[in-house]
DNA sequence: GTTGAAAAATACTAACT
DNA sequence: AGTTAGTATTTTTCAAC
């Protein structure tokens, strides 16, 4: 996991493989401006330090009849550390839950729930959240629509919050 | 956009490409069971039928220079429709924002951001969303570790929200 | 040490069975 | 849905900067 300087083409790379992650090698390169074998190269090196962690296709929930999504705000008793632990690793056996933060200040956790209809997630949260051990209190917030929804993170090519430095900088004219 | 039944072998496909979105149809094919060109088919029907939005590299904020996500409780002023889009319109517009969600009840938006560092979260919170039109209140909640993220939904093969019927079921024995 | 070019191996796509 | 054949892509190897 060697930690490399980004230059533009890695950036590009990973703002194109974002968009579209199964784009083709060449036609990356061919974006990116450099033949395919480097490019492929690069793409290796990029996974290898941990820059990519994985392709996933873009399911659609309603298509797949999860018709509701929820954000639940839970607080716990016990802001120890094991308790938290616990807490998390039953969320992560909980194949409704896609996402779990844990928030600053007051040591509580936002989850981002699934669920087919609303009477289900009722049945999830009865069932497992509140039934769960440390769970003191359960805000549930039914998503109506999602305004936005972009997987990832800004990319731009040109500038962003890891500047790079490189030595030699050499611009055709 | 045709609504097709999905089987198992659907499910599986899906599941797969959920998993490993650029998993090779070969090997898509040979976990599912069947040989690569009918696999192949299935994979671009479900394309087609809207089950498969895209493929996405999943990019490491951390790496990438993204220290902190935010969530962002924003509420309005005006709920009417119209001021409501003109928000979401701008929320798109942000890059730092990368869901935005609104929740029912006091038709307030749950925004997911992330951002450099704090410093540079404050930054967007009063040059842009504090700044925006019809913006009354903003709640921030800084997102101390990620516990959970599993991009998508569950997809089980078997049996799911969306049930199949198919009239002609054989088994190899 | 990194990049570009050409080779072989593999995977994808479109016919037909 | 499976098989075959043609096409494109990936991967390896090698030469050049």
């Amino acid at each position: 996991m060697r930690r490399v300087k980004l230059d533009r083409i890695d950036r590009r790379i990973l703002r194109d493989l974002q968009a579209d992650g199964r784009m083709t090698n060449v036609e990356l390169a061919r974006r990116a401006g450099i033949s395919a074998p480097p490019c492929l190269r690069r793409v290796r090196a990029l996974e290898d330090a941990g820059y990519i962690r994985g392709y996933h296709a873009d399911i659609n929930p309603e298509a797949m009849g999860f018709h509701v999504t929820v954000f639940a705000h839970v607080g716990l008793s016990s802001q120890a550390e094991a308790d938290l632990k616990r807490f998390e690793a039953l969320v992560n056996s909980w194949p409704e839950v896609r996402e779990c933060n844990m928030l600053a200040g007051e040591t509580d956790f936002l989850l981002k729930v699934v669920a087919s209809d609303w009477d289900n997630y009722q049945k999830f949260l009865t069932a497992k959240l509140t039934a769960a051990p440390n769970v003191s209190h359960v805000k549930s917030s039914l998503a109506i629509r999602q305004s936005k929804f972009e997987p990832g993170v800004p990319i731009d090519v040109e500038v962003g919050p890891e500047v790079k430095d490189e030595e030699d900088e050499e611009e055709e004219v």
